[in-house]
RNA sequence: GGCCCGUUCGUCUAGUGGUUAGGACGCAAGGUUUUCAUCCUUGAAACAGGAGUUCGAUUCUCCUACGGGCUACCA
């Protein structure tokens, strides 16, 4: 398998990029490094009426953002370009007109309204129309399978509108091989006769698929399970013109965190998570939605949560970098069931990348919040600042909120801190304390905790009488990083200026 | 309705014809930290149901239920 290994992403420019698009993007990329393969992005917009001219450039941003490039594409090594399924228009008609030939395909002039009627006929009466071999030959049907040579070329002539459908073969059970699932068994007489080539000129997605893999050389196509009910048509398709099939797998969905169904974009509104990598602007309403990486997740978390949504390695192993990936990456370890989809798990994956950046990565990453506060203060001091909070924080985002007390004094005293914290005695207690903080002439974390701590001792007062207010005073809560460490971070000067302020804030 | 796919703790999942059914997230308790968080320890928590095959089925087969997908001149 280690030989032209060529897969493809092709997904449709209708919008932004979902999870779950990623996800497929993602298992395709990394089977296609794990054996030096190639990945394709194929635009497949054959659907005019749905394109969306801003997706396209989406899909290829979200892709760059996830690190998972693709090799060939849209201007990009363009070996078998183009890589627009619209720039390649006029390939496929002969690929239709061949199957007619063949005998695989057939003209069909009848119209969505005549079908439409079809279909609402056969439902009153409790049936089920399938436009195939029950039906496409007993003349209600207006086809070339009905209608003579001439009769067609009439038609065609006069400028009749007709698709190409697939004259699906009769009386036959298929045995499909999935490389997640297994074999698939199918019989032919359930399916019905799809349109290849639309009256508008375009080919279906079925059609041009199967060309453009063909063409393209593409050896794996892994895709979503909403492909899976395609896959004897795309066999079928295979067969008709004589080309080796690729081996296929089916990706089962994303589901929603809570409830049944797929994962939709309202779900993330309702639960308060994004479900795109990129924020994205919808082009006709405006509406904006929210992004994994505009919410400040790392894209390497990001890939790592969504990698093991509905595959794993057989270890007991949870992080992995994209190489780690490559390497354990399985189709046959792809999961059949569907997975819900886990917005804690994902800032789980975030906190533990977080923790593994270093000090100086992470006050790179902190430099623009604090311009955001109007705070310039010197790298050694951020990167202290970030070492003693970093354990607290998920995002990068939570930086501010969990150190702006190490740049400015605070301007509030939570409430209920002070209620519990600060008794009638306290403010005399804080102010002796002053004097012993005064009194500390080296101002270093060793000789402020032997005075202070002595002074406490001495007092026979209980740690927590001076302590409590003391980081009350500082913090402006109950939270954050040692008071030795916080209390000569910002100096002996800032320190008793702070005490005076809560002093006559509290007491 | 028809066709197809699926079903192990709440969630993501590992696993085997005989296991104390394992891990992670989340949750709970305890410890560390005189704060908060981290961290550590512990705990609660699952084989959808019914038949069959078998000495023995969570594992194999069938049925049912449930979930999902598809059923367009959309992808």
């Amino acid at each position: 398998m280690s030989e032209n290994v060529r897969v493809r992403f092709a997904p449709s420019p209708t919008g932004a990029l979902h999870i779950g698009g990623v996800r497929t993007a993602l298992f395709n990329y990394l089977f296609a490094k794990k054996y030096n393969g190639t990945f394709v992005l194929r635009i497949e917009d054959t659907d005019q009426t749905r394109y969306v001219a801003n997706a396209e450039e989406y899909i290829v941003d979200a892709l760059e953002w996830c690190n998972i490039p693709f090799d060939e594409g849209p201007g990009k090594n363009e070996k078998f370009g183009p890589y627009r399924q619209s720039e390649r228009k006029d390939l496929y008609k002969k690929y239709a007109d061949e199957l007619l030939e063949k005998g695989w395909a057939y003209y069909a002039f009848d119209t969505s309204e005549e079908l439409d009627a079809h279909r609402k006929d056969h439902e009153a009466n409790g049936k089920t129309f399938i436009y195939n071999w029950h039906n496409r030959e007993k003349g209600r049907l207006v086809n070339s399978l009905v209608l003579s040579e001439e009769e067609v070329q009439q038609k065609i002539s006069a400028g009749e509108k007709y698709v190409v459908r697939f004259k699906t073969p009769q009386d036959e059970t298929l045995i499909l091989e999935d490389e997640v699932r297994g074999k698939i068994k199918i019989e032919t007489n359930t399916l019905d006769d799809k349109v290849l080539f639309k009256s508008d000129g375009m080919p279906t997605y079925h059609l041009a698929n199967i060309v453009d893999d063909h063409l393209m050389e593409i050896s794996h196509v892994i895709r979503g399970e909403e492909w899976l009910p395609s896959l004897p048509l795309h066999t079928l398709l295979y067969r008709a013109f004589e080309w080796e099939s690729p081996k296929f797998a089916h990706l089962s969905l994303i589901l929603k965190p809570v409830g049944k169904g797929k994962l939709s974009k309202r779900d993330g509104d309702k639960l308060g998570f994004p479900v795109f990598p990129l924020e994205y602007t919808n082009e006709k309403t405006g509406d904006v939605s929210r992004g994994y990486k505009e919410d400040g997740y790392f894209s390497d978390a990001f890939i790592n949560m969504l990698s093991l949504l509905g595959w794993n390695p057989g270890t007991e192993q949870e992080l992995f970098t994209l190489e780690e990936l490559t390497k354990a990456f399985d189709l046959a370890r792809v999961s059949k069931s569907g997975a819900k989809f886990s917005p804690d798990k994902t800032k789980w994956f975030n906190q533990q990348y977080l923790q593994q950046k270093t000090d100086e990565e992470l006050a790179m990453l902190f430099l623009p919040l604090l311009e955001e506060n109007n705070v310039s203060s010197d790298t050694v001091y951020i990167q202290k600042v970030v070492s003693l909070i970093k354990e607290r924080a998920v995002f990068v985002n939570d930086f501010w909120g969990l150190s702006s007390f190490f740049f400015e004094d605070p301007t509030a005293y939570d409430e209920k801190a002070f209620k519990k914290q600060w008794k009638e005695t306290t403010g005399s207690l804080m102010e002796e304390l002053v004097s012993v903080i005064e009194a500390i002439e080296d101002f270093s974390i060793e000789n402020a905790q032997t005075d202070i701590k002595g002074w406490i001792t001495s007092k026979e007062i209980g740690f927590g009488k001076v302590m409590q207010p003391l980081r009350l005073s500082l913090v402006g809560k109950l939270a954050g990083p040692d008071l030795f460490e916080i209390m000569t971070m910002i100096g002996k000067e800032a320190t008793i200026k702070r005490i005076k302020n809560a002093i006559t804030a509290l007491s």
